[in-house]
DNA sequence: CTTGCTGCAAAGGTTTTGCATTGTT
DNA sequence: AACAATGCAAAACCTTTGCAGCAAG
């Protein structure tokens, strides 16, 4: 792989951000220190960092949104302000290990995501 | 809400079938029973259903699929051959009570997704 | 110098929407 | 008769892709 000023710009926002931005947002955060820089570039990077691990795609409310952090843990979606809260409480690999005996399936990922309504928004 | 021949076809499908369906999907299939059928009703009823609580939205790897059974369980997609397997055995319940308490939070919904490979495929 | 990455623009796929008409109630 | 729902087609999105030029190694 080749480190690209856009790569490198991505990924520095990607490891700091916790807004869980969705790839538009993505794009516009590259756009403010790379003008000229393409959604296709961006599309395309956010596939090469998924397939090489450093990426998260997350599948809440129909539209993807991303997660520089790759750790097991669940998501929250509010529906009241669209944030998104990091769950680091769910205990994932207990609830993998289960479905695998109880169903004879390999799982590789897993997505355990809620909607809601957060603290601030009640 | 008025019943019509694309509602009750619609509603007959959904209750029936566990191939948890894509929008698409269930277009063609009513398409073999009212070839005039638009993309546009079956979008708008599947709106429909999942505000009156008839359909549950399933937000896994990218495209949303669409789930006539409505009570609280997981999916498993297999990578393998795209099928959905229902996960009965997932206690939802207690987990949104804990993250509930946890967070301070309101779940409305719950999506507990996995994505691995089936035991036929494997 | 090589070739992987990029920008651009077009295309592909999904979902939404405006509007005149149809069909339930 | 009223007006909710439909069919049709266009538009709005989101994402992917082909290609020529650029730049990292």
């Amino acid at each position: 792989m080749r480190m690209t000023s856009q790569r490198s710009l991505m990924l520095e926002y990607l490891r700091q951000t916790k807004e869980h931005p969705t790839a538009i947002r993505i794009y516009e955060e590259m756009k403010g220190r790379l003008p000229n820089i393409s959604v296709g570039t961006v599309y395309r990077n956010i596939g090469f960092f998924k397939d090489i691990g450093l990426l998260r795609e997350l599948n809440i409310s129909g539209i993807s949104r991303f997660d520089g952090n790759t750790t097991d843990h669940g998501h929250f979606l509010c529906k009241g302000c669209a944030k998104v809260i990091d769950l680091e409480d769910v205990e994932i690999s207990g609830l993998v290990d289960l479905i695998e005996q109880g169903n004879g399936v390999k799982i590789e990922t897993a997505n355990v995501n809620f909607v809601g309504i957060c603290r601030e928004c009640l």
